[in-house]
DNA sequence: GTCTATATGGAGATAGAC
DNA sequence: GTCTATCTCCATATAGAC
């Protein structure tokens, strides 16, 4: 071992030039991503913008699909503790709601262009796609997030609702942020004002559900959630 | 001219065997996307499956996407009628909705698998995205379909709002299809459950739309959806 | 462990003979 | 209209230098 390598967590041994080229390749392939797209740019363009040759690209990311993964995962890292802090900043539901969506599309700004380009991942079959079994552990954290907005709020929800509502409000931002990736308004306003408008609506929505005398709505609007999440992992019968 | 030639139409000349292969490669190919996927199946494996040379697939098919728009196409065009039927025979708002809803689901059944295969083209700058300005014609046809089924119902639709609401169906709609596309349970019968309720309760809103107690609720709604959907051609600022 | 150089196999698309 | 032959380009694999 050189005095550039080190032990870090487990028991991969990396050096700090190793690491150097990694970022640079990543950040090589993040930027040509934005500007060409996901299927335009090649790994030779990639290996070459990053000043190394093809097989250094593979020797750092098993494929080309490595290299988002790997987008998403440092993303995820960074974000947690920036949502924490909007959460540590604000009290009710509307405010907290609209505090972690706005961090995350202020973090996801310079990239938008580039989730624009990754969002032909729609399929939960494809591995890349936040809906698959593949990305399972980055989107429990994520909904685990929302369960932390809501439970740091004052607004109290019947228990019913509260095993869904995480994952609907997880939902929710998919969609805004679907909008917000396709959204060509300068400065993508249209977006900003939907997420105002909505979140407020949201928040008024989940006040409600709590309300003894719409308990009747309640319910049928939780029967229909439980029986559309149910066996989400098992009937994996052929299709 | 042979005896097999005619004039169709508009001023293209097609002959009967020119048709039947064409008819031919285009069912090998919605054949092979449905088995495999889009993205795995080949332009060789499809000329294979249809018996001719590569080259013909190409005389016929300019590309690879070409074959689907195709697709979108034909389907249009054999759903109009079926959809026409269902609205002959419904009355109130809710059941024109969901009869026109479940005609496309029964029609485009047998090629779920295919849908799935091709909702990676979400993005509205890929010309195949049914957001698209490449597939507009198709798009407009569809809304126009929806508008129709708001007019021949009793329901009555506040003006502000008339203008938009066979968009917005459009759009609900299109979000059904994407669950539809990736129900894993037998028979889809998540999304049939799921479409019974939410036409329900899509009708229900939109009837309570139109009261006079509502006016100032629907002014945000109505002034938040004019402020998104405007400018939607123009201001093509790059991104 | 890190990286370069080169090979492989297959894709979409086209030219031009028949 | 239909074919064969061929082009170009790419993701990925690997052999072996340092």
């Amino acid at each position: 071992m050189t005095s550039t390598t080190q032990t870090t967590g487990g028991d991969k041994v990396v050096s700090r030039k190793s690491e150097e080229t990694r970022s640079r390749i990543l950040e090589a392939a993040l930027a040509l991503f934005r500007q060409r797209g996901f299927g335009s740019t090649t790994m030779r363009d990639i290996a070459k913008e990053a000043g190394v040759a093809l097989g250094a690209a593979y020797y750092y990311f098993a494929s080309k699909d490595a290299l988002v993964t790997a987008f998403y995962e440092r993303s995820q890292q960074e974000l947690a503790p920036l949502a924490e802090e909007a959460l540590a900043k604000t009290k009710t539901l509307e405010e907290r709601l609209r505090a972690v969506i706005k961090v995350k599309f202020e973090y996801f700004a310079p990239n938008r262009s580039l989730m624009a380009a990754l969002s032909a991942h729609i399929d939960p079959q494809n591995p890349l796609s936040p809906f698959s079994p593949d990305t399972r552990v980055l989107r429990d954290q994520d909904i685990a997030l929302y369960a932390r907005t809501l439970e740091g709020s004052k607004t109290s929800v019947s228990k019913d609702l509260k095993e869904h509502l995480p994952r609907l409000l997880w939902l929710y931002q998919m969609g805004l942020f679907l909008f917000w990736v396709y959204d060509r308004s300068p400065k993508q306003k249209k977006t900003m004002l939907l997420l105002d408008k909505s979140v407020a609506i949201v928040a008024t929505l989940v006040k409600a559900s709590s309300f003894a005398l719409l308990r009747p709505v309640r319910k049928i609007a939780v029967d229909l959630l439980e029986t559309i999440c149910q066996d989400e992992e098992e009937l994996e019968v052929a299709t």
